[in-house]
RNA sequence: GCCGCGUUGGUCAAUCGGUUAAGACGCAUCCCUUUCACGGAUGAAUGACGGGUUCGAUUCCCGUACGCGGUACCA
């Protein structure tokens, strides 16, 4: 057995990344780190009629702005190479061709009208979805049912044809999942798959195998939807002989949508409002956008940790994780076998603490960007990180900022006091026509000097300072939000607080 | 239909046979704060069902129900 470990994440390259993908990847990379191992991309791009331009490219972004660079891949490349299926497609008919000489697989001639007409005279009440199997296998046209000469024949002739497994009539196929334990299939029941298709391409079956084979993969970890077809998987490594090589496999537990029952699909986050890709992406083919977690105003380091926590836990209750401190704690034995649905109001939650404990300098340039996208011009970093500072605790989202911290950056329309009218009294009147001279007096421009200046001068009209301080603030910020009033005006200087009290009108 | 996997509050979940069945999100009430938050306190809310095994089952076994996944020349 191999000592290293090695493992990889390997997507089709066929749209965006959603949530499940990127946990997948977090598992595969936690569990890399966390053992001194490598972890490897792969992209299985097998099936060119599903192949979409800039997919792999945005794939590449994804696992950068989580923080997970592969160590092997495409575009870094590697010693196991090539790491695009596609570049390895000769390989993959050598090995297919080897099963069928050793008996373990067969070419088979059928066309797809002719297995969809099988699927229909064999259908029945008690088996909806005949499988091409041991049972039928003799009724269709194969290298099994005909004649040698026919088959080289037809072979000659050009005639297209596909290389299928030949699954044992009655044979039990077990391993050991590092999540379930002992999961045991008969192969009886499990269809002939195909291996290569008529293009010379290898099916995901046979190319998983021989890839994973190749580069040397230690563990293999991806979505229990694909625990049926592991038995498949196991046969092959056997029938190629590498069954002392074979990787230890994980099935992930599925994210299931939050309502209702069933996997989560990026309908349900347009449904619902939320998303469920990594990032922003649109289909060059049919326009579709679907929004990204880094723009709807995730930090990276919430996103992955708040996916960590979607299957996984240390036993302790923590749940504030950076991905340092996953590496460490993270084991695949305490991943769920059962699926976990996908609550966003918690995902939420964890953004919210991340921003609450992530430093001025960490969150400026995320803060700027969202700022600048609302249109508000932050260039004092010095000044916007005291602002960061101030409102951070209020914000759980990213673009929060734009709406808590505007009033630092651009001065608020003249708020209407109206509100305040029943309430309000001549001496207000005069006290707020007096607080500006009074403050530009002050010595030094401070939250605590201000305060205690706007408190003399309350005293000296006897007026309660708590009813003064709302008036106040809704000339500062124009709403009743906001971060502590004299802190603010500490913030936005003197000039400008003296300047937006001035703005003052009670009529 | 068949095969596989799963099932603790609304959601995420701890428990490796013995607990008043943790904790978190969300929700409600209260405190703090004459803003909004943060923080603190309290509360409501959980072992699908039926059989076993055992002195004792949420925990182990079997069955049922339910859910999900698969059943493609897609991954």
């Amino acid at each position: 057995m191999s000592q290293k470990i090695r493992v990889r994440f390997a997507p089709s390259p066929t749209g965006g990344l959603h949530l499940g993908g990127v946990r997948t990847v977090l598992y595969n990379y936690l569990f890399a780190r966390g053992l001194g191992g490598k972890f490897i991309l792969r992209i299985e791009d097998t099936d060119q009629s599903r192949f979409v331009p800039g997919a792999e490219d945005y794939i590449m972004d994804c696992l950068r702005w989580c923080g997970m660079e592969p160590d092997e891949s495409p575009e870094a490349g590697g010693p196991f190479g090539p790491y695009r299926q596609s570049e390895r497609k000769p390989s993959y008919r050598a090995f297919a061709e080897q099963l069928v000489q050793s008996g373990k697989a067969y070419y088979a001639f059928d066309t797809p009208a002719e297995l969809e007409e099988m699927r229909n005279r064999f259908k029945t009440a008690e088996n909806p979805t005949p499988q091409y199997d041991h049972h039928l296998r003799s009724k269709m046209r194969n290298s099994l049912s005909m004649g040698e000469d026919e088959v080289r024949r037809l072979i000659g002739e050009g005639v297209p044809y596909v290389i299928r497994i030949k699954m044992p009539a009655d044979e039990v196929v077990s391993f050991t999942d590092m999540i379930r334990g002992e999961v045991r299939f008969n192969t009886g029941i499990v269809d002939d798959k195909v291996l290569l298709k008529q293009d010379g391409m290898p099916t995901y079956h046979l190319a998983v195998v021989v890839d994973d084979h190749a580069m040397e993969i230690s563990h293999a970890f991806r979505g229990e939807e694909w625990l049926p077809s592991a038995p498949v998987h196991v046969l092959l490594w056997e029938y190629l002989g590498w069954k002392n090589s074979m990787p230890q496999f994980a099935h992930l537990p599925l994210i299931l949508k939050p309502d209702g029952n069933g996997k989560l699909s990026k309908r349900d986050g347009d449904r619902l409002g939320f998303p469920v890709f990594a990032m922003n992406w649109s289909d060059p083919r049919t326009g579709d956008f679907t929004q990204g977690f880094r723009e709807r105003g995730f930090l990276p380091e919430a996103f992955v940790n708040l996916l960590a926590m979607l299957g996984w836990n240390d036993g302790t209750g923590t749940e504030l994780f950076s991905m340092e401190e996953l590496i460490s704690a993270f084991s695949m034995d305490r991943v769920h076998k059962g699926g976990a649905k996908f609550d966003f109001e918690k995902a939420k939650w964890f953004n919210h603490e991340w921003i609450k404990r992530s430093s001025a300098d960490r969150l400026l340039p995320d803060v700027r960007q969202h700022l600048e996208a609302a249109g508000i011009t932050a260039n004092d970093d010095h000044y916007t990180k005291t602002v960061i500072d101030l409102v951070k605790e209020r914000c759980t989202l990213l673009p929060d900022f734009a709406e808590q911290a505007g009033f630092f950056f651009n001065r608020p329309a003249p708020p209407d006091l109206q509100p305040l009218a029943a309430k309000w009294s001549p001496e207000k009147t005069t006290f707020f026509r007096e607080l500006g001279p009074a403050l530009a007096t002050l010595q030094h421009w401070t939250a605590a000097d201000i305060e205690a200046c706007f408190k003399d001068l309350a005293q000296q009209h006897s007026l309660k300072v708590g009813e003064l301080q709302l008036p106040l603030r809704l000339l500062l910020v124009g709403g009743k939000f906001g971060p502590a009033v004299f802190s603010i005006a500490a913030t936005i200087g003197r000039e400008e607080t003296i300047s937006r009290i001035g703005a003052f009108r009670m009529d």
